[in-house]
DNA sequence: CAGCCTGATGCAACCGGGTTGCATTAGCGC
DNA sequence: GCGCTAATGCAACCCGGTTGCATCAGGCTG
């Protein structure tokens, strides 16, 4: 899963559904499954593979990657890197997210891709470049951080952030 | 070197220059320091470490780590994460280069940073986000893997880029 | 409902990028 | 030329993530 996911992701309304569509794939539906997917349906936003292996009886992160690998490559799950720190997976309902990271505070910000259709327009138009920014989000600086405490803020003020789960 | 570079670049018009800048902030000029800047001069884009270290007589990665840090603290160089590979480093003349990176052939294009002005001012705008694309570049993909090949490009067909040089 | 095939698990080892500790080397100001 | 101290270079380590492999168990099949 270190590559950029591409496959559409897929619609689907709960757990049930996704499971279905596991097996459906010639997967099993093991605990270690479903617990993931129950961690990334509590999460409120991407998680990392640490925090969703941290859930009650305690995965084990290979397994964790492991499904989330699998979940990735059915299109019901999608992951951002969004700073120096492990990658965030989140549920991919509907069409691809796309995200804004602040180097200080740690937020991720999802939004829709509508939201940012200008801007491809303007980098397309201006470099030919399809840009994307759901797999590598738009660092910066959130305006919190901005105003707020005039620099570093609230949650991590080393701006070593380890972010476990974001605002959606 | 891991975090955010915010100092202001510096701008210098030689070798000669930085190495008494150096020597001006109190450190050392030694054989190892000279090679680092020496590689990055030649380099036409930003470069890897290893790559740097890689130059003739061969580099202990290390030093060439702890030199580009200097460097860096001294404003004359400047890092962008450009995917998953290794940080890139490159002289950081005048004003902040941003970046685009294409993520089918790993292609880094350097951009003046007025070149993004309407694009931060669209983020700023509508989500307070002060976006900054010098340390983590746009990606995307760019024209010539866009159509030219309908898909993989020339470089690294393996999507598992090895950039060491791109465009300036 | 038991058996079997095979996918999934969980542990340990490994990998790439980068950092840290520390003894040795060597810049450079006097 | 001396000596102080920064820089080097090696080894060990860290973190995020992957791979190998023996074991376990999901779930189709009779």
């Amino acid at each position: 899963m270190t590559t950029a996911p591409e496959r559409r992701p897929l619609p689907f309304a709960g757990v049930e559904e996704i499971l279905a569509a596991l097996r459906a794939a010639g997967h099993r539906v093991s605990a270690p499954a479903s617990q993931v997917l129950a961690a990334l349906f509590d999460a409120d936003g991407p998680a990392s593979a640490e925090h969703i292996a941290a859930q009650p009886p305690g995965l084990d992160l290979t397994s964790v990657y492991r499904n989330l690998e699998r979940l990735e490559a059915l299109g019901v799950v999608s992951h951002v890197h969004a700073g120096h720190g492990p990658g965030l997976y989140a549920l991919a309902r509907g069409s691809d997210r796309e995200y804004l990271t602040c180097d200080r505070c740690g937020r991720v910000t999802t939004l829709e891709p509508e939201a940012l259709d200008d801007v491809r327009d303007i980098l397309h138009g201006r470099f030919g470049h399809h840009a994307r920014f759901s797999h590598f989000p738009i660092h910066g600086v959130c305006s919190d951080c901005a105003h707020g405490d005039a620099g570093r803020a609230h949650a991590h003020p080393h701006g070593h952030e380890h972010p476990h789960a974001g605002a959606a």
